[in-house]
DNA sequence: CGTTCGATTGAGGAAGATCAATTAATGTGG
DNA sequence: CCACATTAATTGATCTTCCTCAATCGAACG
């Protein structure tokens, strides 16, 4: 099992968010309408350059001049983590409303590679302009350190996911994880075109491309998740909450079910 | 084993940066004064509250309204993320020239606990202070999108370190980043008083107290570190390098040593 | 000087990595 | 459109790493 992240006992508190099923549905609609928001506002104030792309397209390399950042308009992205010495590491999925390029303002250059996962849109945004135009419309530098604020805190939640989950339960909040951000972009949530292989998601989860197979197996032999028609790629999610339970009984080591 | 990261055998490229030794002295220099140079800025425009901390004070907690971010001037400090279901980890440690917050941003409240793990001082800086004087003084905002920048970066690194490397190598990365972390500001990098408990070090890592344990033990033998004195809580690293090497080793799953 | 807490070390077991074989999906050229 | 080649996914068997449990040791503190 896992380190079951018991530093200390007596620092347990109770649970902080008590989501109320209603209000999950008022803010996820807030949040589908914050991103339109952001981009009718990027668009407006910066006029930003529109690039199509599709599957396999670089949006920037590691070592890349750093000049640009980018928004995602539509489809979604890999960045990948390079590391000298040949590790390799996809550190982050960006979708709709997502921004790419925030490593590379430290230090002139970027330090991983953006590639475009299916076909999309991104907006192209030269930082120095933003940060000129921001002098004019404070608006602008609200969303662009909401978006840097964001993405730091789900830097946060990957790591303690990969910290204290097993190889299953990665998987099953890979998914829930996935739906969720889907919905809050106004897509479906009950199911997702992963378009990644296994092996780029088990390097996403730090497991290997057989556990993650194990896992989805898993998964739909408890109906969890179901494959739809020939093919495993895409995955048909019936009930996301139940994703969030299965989450919940592989971190619990069995006993104390009761009591 | 771990997964060893093999998304594309193809994808490999030659190692992006290769530095020389004479040049890491001399821009370790600039990053002491640069970390000088940015607090300096901080005081001279913001005049921040000055706050003195010892170990076990908490700068905020999760869920705290967010109004300011801090500064750390001397002390290091530890983010711990706190998720609803109990489980809790540390995110991130927190050295002189780190700025504590930015997770608050986005949601309007804190996200994880700030809590000091020695004597030190932070700066508070109320956040739209900032930006307000941001205005006038572009450089204060270079300086907070820098830090940000850099701080996501840090948080990917651990993440490729949790998800590539095995437990060893993970204790003595740990220890060079540490060692790094010292040497960038300008402190005696050979010795380090971690001042965390193992079970702290292995929440931190992902592993349990006795894999951390058993690990710096192994360091211990093979003579890359040694304890200072009696008590096994300050480490003395007489080549900061042979930690490096050591988790290149730990990387190779053996063989491969010729050829 | 005993108590307590943290660290170390050992033994056993479980999760997951590795190796290998099979099957399913995808692509290619005839 | 089909036979073949290629790549991705699944599943099983084995082995390694690291977690768990437990005992011991050391340091710190009242």
């Amino acid at each position: 099992m896992l380190n079951t992240a018991n530093l200390e006992a007596s620092h347990s508190r109770p649970q902080l968010m008590h989501r109320v099923p209603g209000r999950e549905t008022a803010s996820r609609q807030a949040v589908v309408q914050q991103i339109a928001d952001m981009l009718a506002l990027l668009r407006d104030e910066l006029a930003p350059l529109r690039r199509l792309v599709h599957a396999g397209d670089v949006i920037y390399h590691a070592g890349d001049p750093f000049r640009n950042l980018y928004v995602v308009n539509s489809g979604f992205f890999k960045l990948v983590n390079l590391i000298a010495d040949g590790r390799e590491q996809v550190v982050g999925l960006k979708f709709r409303g997502d921004w790419l390029g925030f490593e590379g303002i430290a230090e002139g250059c970027h330090a991983c590679d953006a590639i475009a996962m299916d076909t999309g849109e991104v907006w192209t945004i030269r930082y120095e302009s933003l940060i000129a135009a921001a002098a004019k419309q404070p608006a602008l530098l609200t969303v662009l350190h909401q978006a840097m604020s964001r993405q730091l805190s789900g830097e946060r939640e990957s790591l303690t996911a990969v910290c204290t989950l097993t190889a299953d339960a990665r998987v099953a909040d890979f998914l829930r994880h996935w739906a969720e951000a889907q919905a809050e972009r106004g897509l479906r949530s009950d199911q997702i075109a992963l378009r990644m292989s296994r092996a780029e998601i088990g390097n996403y989860l730090g497991i290997t491309l057989e556990s993650v197979s194990r896992a989805l197996s898993r998964l739909a032999r408890e109906q969890v998740i179901s494959f739809v028609e020939k093919g495993r790629r895409d995955v048909h999610i019936p009930n996301v909450a139940a994703l969030a339970e299965f989450v919940q009984r592989s971190l619990v080591p069995p006993s104390a079910t009761l009591q």
